[in-house]
RNA sequence: GGGCGUUUAGCUCAGCUGGUUUAGAGCAUCUGCCUUACAAGCAGAGGGUCUGCGGUUCGAAUCCGUAAACGCCCACCA
């Protein structure tokens, strides 16, 4: 075996040997369930870094509830990503010249499935080098067959509940992908532009008022201006009417107290069709609605004047014209916050639209209460604020996107309008029969509405759609494997997603979709910057592996990621990890290089075994206790301190026959057990290098794994024998740091001496074969009085001594004996002062009480041992 | 503007209902070691007045108030 861990053979050859024995696969059976549903990538994306977090985090639940006994399951699949993909494909046509105005539904769609095709899934395959143990012949896609009827049976459903409208509303605009958007969609960001004040002449007046607008391209929509009805300033245009400039256009002036009279100049302009809060005064006074803009965002004939012109060049124009016919007030540097599209990142223009809704009050109602009273458990709780608060100020949300990729929205309009709502055209023209009284009808007069549905709106049947739990509601798989247990996912889908499967999953199930929901930190660079591909700082997941092995990138990716915190991710992680790797790998060469034979076990051996299992013990019941409260990074530093320093550093090192000796049968096979172990506790977070290395541990049958090789309770640990060995190992780090300070070869032997004082601790034989062993000691014996010419130091209250000879320099001894005395007096004062405190001696519980007594006598006798020391050298 | 959260060693973080030998871990740092499992290593060491101020208490990193800094979410006054 080399010295160094190489990853790369053995981990594509243990992912296949998992597949070939299908560990991945779960069908329903009598055991406990284990479910986790993947949240989807994008079918056409490539894995970042968030996914890798996400994806470890979830292969850590999901192999160790595997190993607990549970039947566990975590279904993979993909999300078709309506605007995202779209997009995609648009741009790739207009590198091929072709627009999309050019194509037919049909025919632009033919494309997306071609593209889909293409680069659909390459994201699953690079989570298979992660080590994900999905349940990969339960793939998913939200548009597949059986996941688009259930979306299309799902709207057809709310429909007919009432739940489902369709309204001519405000809506949030995409200008470059040509669709409405949820509100969750839009983004707000600061703009750094001007505030324009504009000057509106007063009909039949000389004199003119004053609007300050950050949006000067806009008032071809003006249908009004606005003041408040309490300000005095403005008092003086109540009833009049005035020129919206260049326009001219004669609007009249409304009063309603909407309007701050603080801002501006207490004038506000009225553009109900650009505007979402121009729309509600709009639709308050009864104003017109002038909408001035084509869906593209350039102007439209409407606005007569600049027609054609992008709205942002119209800005720069209008206000050059406006300027030279003297309507310009002033322009001052203004910034405010302006909505973009979350996909497009180009800003939003509100926009008069019919559009389809979904109410949100029921939906909102029944989500509620199962996360605040921890039905369904957010980890961390905190989110759960953020939770509560969207829910009671739920809007209806806009559920109709303008575009072809997508679910598209089972609407059929009639000839004489109006529409039917069905799953499929056949009932479609069933139903427009009926409502009609035609029946003649052919489907040829039945045209579908356009549009498709939101992504959300499949999204959020997920837990259910992927056990066909709409279309089959009561099938086998959806009865056993939801509600699913765990849910993965960032806190910045929250509102898009897990609300809305919560609400689809009591709708629909009248149980929650999961249980717990462990709400993943963002990754960044150690700079603490979200990382982007603009600013180049994002890793490539898969050279990441290819560099420290997926074992190592696991391992590096969890060290610092507690539960939704960000993670600041740091190369050196994954150098850590694999180090870690490397560790295990060597320890495995060394036990396995040991002779063994029939012998009696030496005294050290059997304290060291017997002290191992109870740390193994303790540390196994400590990780449990860490997974029950998805600390995850917690539970790997426990086993890493558990595997490098107990095992490795110490255990190890106490059991070690000398150079070319063989070990004894008994303390052998205890090793081998104990390496099992922790293996095992390693394994959901590095599976590969556990396999091959639990692989090559004993001869294994064929078609064994330690995937499916169960994780026991161990009971109660030991919790003495731990504290009296953590006392040995001060006694040898004491010595080894004596041997440091003097520079005392390691090979040259010394002598211990434990000092005899009122109350002292002896060793047992076991007890001292391991400190010799591990000090290299001669012999450790129990003295009256302390040599002279030695180093002393206490553990515990027990003084130990080591004669020097010629290597003691004794001033330097004597002054480090007096910090080491300054200490202990300053610690000693500061428990003598709440003893004489009587109200401390009253108050406090009686066992603290008793604690500080003992550490006053603790002291006292250190301090009597730390000056007898200084005495003796001092002679 | 409203809400939430964070602030503990150089860095990233634990520290649960106040009292566990005058605050812990990992990494980084320093010192000494190429000791035949591992230099991707071994052994040892140093490092913090727990953001400031005030309060409650016999006792505060821990509870309360307040200020500051940072972060997130929501709203979107032109």
């Amino acid at each position: 075996m080399e010295a160094k861990y190489n990853p790369s053979d053995i981990e594509a050859k243990w992912y296949e040997y998992w597949l070939e024995n299908k560990f991945f696969h779960s069908e329903p059976d009598e055991r406990e369930p284990y479910t986790i549903v993947i949240p989807p990538p994008n079918v056409t994306g490539v894995l970042h870094m968030g996914h890798m977090l996400n994806n470890t985090i979830q292969d850590i639940l999901v192999r160790r509830a595997r190993m607990m006994g549970k039947n566990a399951c975590w279904v993979p699949g993909t999300d078709h990503a309506s605007i995202a993909t779209e997009a995609k494909v648009v741009n790739k046509l207009s590198q091929q010249g072709i627009k999309k105005t050019d194509l037919t539904r049909e025919q632009f769609l033919e494309h997306a499935w071609d593209w889909t095709r293409e680069h659909g899934g390459i994201i699953l395959k690079q989570l298979r080098k992660l080590g994900a143990s999905c349940d990969w012949d339960r793939t998913g896609f939200t548009m597949d067959e059986q996941r688009s009827k259930s979306v299309i049976r799902v709207f057809c459903d709310l429909y007919e509940k009432g739940l489902i409208y369709r309204g001519v509303r405000m809506v949030n605009w995409d200008p470059k992908a040509l669709t409405a958007l949820s509100d969750e969609e839009v983004i707000f960001k600061e703009h750094h532009g001007k505030l324009y004040y504009l000057r509106y002449k007063v009909e039949g007046e000389d004199g003119y008022a004053i609007v300050a607008t950050t949006r000067p391209e806009t008032i071809m929509g003006d249908t009004a201006m606005c003041i408040n009805p309490n300000n005095e300033k403005t008092a003086w245009l109540k009833g009049k009417k005035v020129i919206v400039p260049l326009v001219n256009r004669v609007i009249p002036v409304i009063e309603d107290d909407y309007v701050d009279m603080e801002f501006g100049t207490g004038c506000l302009k009225v553009t109900p069709a650009h505007d979402v809060n121009d729309y509600m005064l709009g639709e308050k006074y009864n104003l017109p609605s002038i909408d001035i803009f084509n869906d593209d965002g350039t102007l439209s004939p409407k606005a007569e004047l600049y027609v054609g012109m992008d709205r942002f060049d119209c800005r720069e124009q209008i206000v050059k014209d406006l300027e030279a016919a003297g309507l310009l007030e002033k322009q001052e540097d203004y910034t405010n916050n302006v909505g973009f599209s979350e996909r497009t990142n180009v800003p939003i223009e509100p926009k008069l639209s019919m559009q389809w809704f979904l109410k949100m009050e029921h939906l909102a109602q029944i989500a509620l209460d199962p996360v605040m009273n921890d039905d369904i458990q957010f980890y961390p709780a905190k989110y759960k604020n953020t939770y509560k608060h969207w829910l009671e100020n739920i809007k209806d949300w806009c559920i109709s996107r303008q575009l072809w990729w997508g679910h598209r929205i089972p609407a059929y309009y009639l000839p004489q309008g109006g529409f039917v709502v069905a799953e499929t055209e056949q009932e479609a023209l069933e139903k427009a029969k009926q409502k009609t009284g035609n029946e003649n009808l052919t489907i040829n007069d039945l045209s579908q509405d356009p549009d498709c549905l939101d992504t959300w709106f499949s999204s959020w049947l997920w837990p259910i759609s992927l056990f066909n739990g709409i279309l089959d509601p009561n099938n086998k798989e959806i009865e056993y494997y939801y509600p699913t247990t765990d849910l993965v996912t960032g806190p910045d889908i929250i509102f898009f997603w897990v609300a809305r499967m919560i609400m689809a999953g009591y709708e629909y199930k009248g149980k929650m979709p999961f249980r717990h929901v462990y709400f993943t930190g963002i990754v960044r660079d150690k700079l603490g910057r979200k990382m982007s591909k603009s600013l180049g700082n994002s890793p490539d997941p898969l050279e990441l592996i290819n560099k420290f092995g997926a074992d190592g990138v696991r391992m590096g990716m969890m060290l610092s990621a507690p539960a939704g915190n960000d993670i600041l991710f740091d190369e050196a992680l994954c150098e850590q990890g694999r180090n870690f790797n490397n560790k295990i790998w060597n320890c495995f060469r060394l036990i396995k290089g040991w002779e063994v034979r029939q012998m009696e076990q030496p005294l050290y051996a059997q304290l060291a075994t017997k002290w191992f299992e109870a740390q193994l013990t303790k540390t196994a019941n400590e990780i449990e206790d860490l997974f029950g409260k998805y600390r995850l990074s917690e539970a790997l530093m426990a086993v890493y301190k558990l595997f490098w320093d107990e095992f490795s550093s110490w255990y190890l090192e106490m059991i070690k026959p000398a150079y070319g000796e063989p070990i004894d049968q008994k303390t052998y096979d205890l090793t081998l057990h104990f390496f099992d172990l922790m293996l095992r506790l390693l394994h959901p977070f590095m599976p590969f290098i556990t396999e091959e290395l639990w692989q090559n541990l004993q001869d294994r049958k064929a078609g064994e794994s330690i995937m499916v090789a169960p994780l026991e309770q161990l009971g109660e640990a030991d919790e003495q024998l731990i504290a009296k060995v953590e006392e040995l190992k001060q006694v040898v780090a004491a010595v080894r740091n004596i041997r440091q300070q003097r520079n005392i070869p390691q090979k040259e032997k010394l002598t211990l001496s434990l000092i005899q004082h009122e109350q002292t601790n002896e060793l047992t034989a076991d007890q001292k074969d391991v400190v010799a062993k591990l000090a290299n000691l001669s012999d450790i014996n129990l003295l009256q009085d302390k040599p002279a010419n030695a180093s002393s130091f206490i553990v515990g209250v027990d003084e130990y001594a080591v004669a020097l000879d010629n290597f003691i320099n004794k001033d330097e001894e004597i002054s480090k004996l007096k910090a080491e005395l300054s200490h202990q007096e300053g610690f000693l004062a500061g428990v003598m002062a709440k003893l004489n405190n009587a109200r401390f001696v009253e108050n406090a519980k009686p066992e603290v009480v008793e604690r500080e007594r003992k550490k006053l006598s603790d002291a006292q006798s250190r301090i009597a041992a730390i000056n007898q020391s200084i005495e003796a050298l001092s002679k």
